[in-house]
Formats: C-alpha cells, structure tokens, sequence
DNA sequence: TCCTGCTATGCAACGAGTTGCATAGGCAAT
DNA sequence: ATTGCCTATGCAACTCGTTGCATAGCAGGA
C-alpha cells in the first residue's frame, strides 16, 4: 500500500488536516493517486498511532475544529525506506479499453458519444496541467530540486494526456468507420 | 466493477476454463484489466448461477478436469446494457509519480535504478506489442470488425509505452542533474 | 528418487477501498 | 423560513482484491 506514502508526500510539500489532504487528491496529487475522505482519515489515525505524523488540534471561528497533520520523523524515515523498496507493477484497470473490444459484440456506433465524452474531459485536463505549467514553473532557470520534480511528474501528466487525445481520436476514426460500414451492409438489405 | 464485463469480453472473443482466463489475464488483457486466479473463480460461479454464462464440464487426460466456461444470452445483454452506461472516472495508481515527488525529500539518486527497472520493462513490453501487432495484424486490409477494435486498443497500448519511455528518459534525465548537483555541493564543503 | 514446476480448482482470512449515513455550525440564496 | 451547500470528522457495513495455503496427478530434470 502507498497510500500512506502518498500522505506523507504531501505533508511534507505542505502541512494539512483530513479534509485538507482529501481535496489535494480530488485535484493536483489525485491524478496520481485516488482516495476518499474515509480512507485518509482512517490511514491518518493509523500513521498518527504509529508516531509517522504529528498532529495539532487548531480552532476556528466560524468553522469546525481541525487536526493539521505534519510529517514527523519516524515518517520521514518510513518514506525513506519505502523510496529504496521496488514498486509493484502497476495495476491498470482501463475500463474504456474493455468496452471497446466489448463493442465489437453489440453496437460500435454505441460507443461514440462515451468516447466523446472523455475525450473532452482529457481535453479539459490538458488545459488544466497547461494552465498550472505556465503558473507554477514559469522561470525554468529559477527552480530547486523538490520543483523540479514536481515538475517532471507535471510533464509526464501533460505528455500522458496528449497520447491520449491521439488515442481517443483515433478510437473515434475507428468507430465511426465501422459504423459507417455497419449502415450501407444495412441499407444493401432494402 | 468491470471485471465480470472483461471476462465477458473474454469468453465472447474465445470460451475458456478459469485457469485458461486466468492466464489471459496476465497476457493480453491483463494490460487493460488485471486480476488473479482468486477474483476470477469467485466472479466466474456468481456468473454462472446469475446465468450470465454457461459452464461445460470437459474430460481431459494427464490433467485434471475443466470447466469451460462460454458466455450466454443474459451474459450478453448485461454486456450490452454496461455498454451503455457512463464509466465512472478512471482510478489511477501512478506509483512511481509518487516516488519522483518523494525523492525531494530524500536522496533523488536513490531512485535512479528503479527508473531504469521501470525503463527497461517498459521497453520490453513495447517490443512484445509490436511483434503482437506484426502477428495479428499483417494485412491491415483485410480486418474485420472486431479486429480493428482489438487492434486500436492494441495502438494504445503501444503509444503509452512509447509516451512513458519517453516521459522515463525525461525524469532519468532530471535525476541525474539532481544528483550531479548534489555531488558539487558537497564537494564544496571539502 | 526427490524436487521442482505445470495444470486446475478452491477455502479462509485479511486488508484495501467504497457507500451510505450522521453530526454540527455557518453561509448564501430563494 | 427553508433549502441547499461548504467545512470538518467520523461510524458501520459492505464489496473488492490479495495472500497463503491445500489438493492432486503428471512431466521433467538433478
């Protein structure tokens, strides 16, 4: 498991409570990394028992009570020891690559506005990445170690969505041919 | 869950015992879907008492029997039902991403071999996808339906491992700047 | 001969991840 | 006034996924 790990990264870049953590993995650390609110607090009780992050109770006005949670030593140490482990293969579930050898068993043309859609999304999320690049490294001259990784992971995003534009256009090309080619066998039955 | 649909999928392209999925799943479709012995016996008796798919008993000598499984008519409209569904949003475990943010807080050379592992296995199975793609797609002409959608799924495939070679030169790149620099910096405390 | 490995299926236990719900105050709009 | 949304944390129940182990016959090599 690294979701832990994934924790502590981000308390490292920068100290947080539950809900805090749980809404950088709705945007920038979750497109790496998913969990909901539930998992984190669990995993943060967890690695708070364990001495791997300290908390501090902080009051608000106008608002509920939160723990914000820093990495503490033994954490670090953790994290230290998890970086010289290998990584498993990662586990892809490409849902959409399945429904497109699906589709070859029902109706392509089926597929097109699902395909559409995400196609748009990743669209969007380019955008996004692109917009983050030009406000968060736009001196590359002026960057220190821990952005420069950040940043490499930032490309690699941008470089991932890109393919996958390329892709999904070319699964619409595809589609769309076989729909195409599906209609006329009909219309040779008239 | 997806993984009663990539069996589907499976059986329709070719029926097959537990075992036989089993090992498809860590070949071809494992790419896009994976999943172990464990999850596809307990997913393959719930389908067949929902009656999604129909089982055969079948006699073999040296071996122990089998249970050849082929997808049924419920089978195939639940699959035409999923077909029309939205998926829900991809869940991604980018790992190594992790680990790159990671090494700012640690030693980012530390992570240099396992970014070549990384490399390497990705530079493998990109060979495997095209010697796959010379296989079973010789005569781009003359593919029917469902081999165009395997083999459009196949380019993915393909373009990903390209897109994360390169994106793996570009962080072995990073980090070998990082740790040159680091080396300098010590050296000036000599 | 013994050991390893392959085919083929399965149980039991555990850990990871999801979903639904609850609390509780504040804010803004209808 | 009521409705709905936001911050902030959490319980309980469930499903999904993993790991270890078991059986059982056959094949091949040390």
């Amino acid at each position: 498991m690294a979701l832990e790990h994934a924790i502590l990264v981000s308390l490292l870049e920068q100290p947080g409570s539950g809900y805090e953590l749980a809404r950088r993995f709705d945007r920038s650390i979750g497109r790496f990394w998913t969990a909901t609110h539930q998992q984190i607090y669990r995993v943060l009780r967890r690695m708070e028992a364990d001495g791997w992050i300290a908390a501090e109770e902080v009051a608000q006005d106008g608002r509920p009570d939160k723990k914000v949670y820093s990495a503490a030593g033994p954490g670090r140490a953790a994290l230290a020891e998890w970086l010289r482990e290998p990584v498993e293969p990662e586990t892809v579930r490409h849902e959409l690559a399945v429904k497109i050898r699906a589709a070859a068993f029902d109706d392509p043309s089926a597929l097109i506005s699902e395909v559409e859609r995400h196609r748009e999304s990743h669209a969007a999320l380019l955008a996004r990445y692109l917009h983050g690049e030009e406000r968060d490294f736009p001196d590359l001259a002026a960057l220190d170690a821990r952005q420069q990784l950040q940043y490499v992971v930032l490309r690699g995003g941008i470089e991932y969505e890109r393919m996958t534009l390329a892709w999904l256009d070319d699964v619409l090309a595809t589609l769309r041919r076989l729909a195409g080619a599906g209609d006329e066998q009909d219309s040779e039955f008239r």
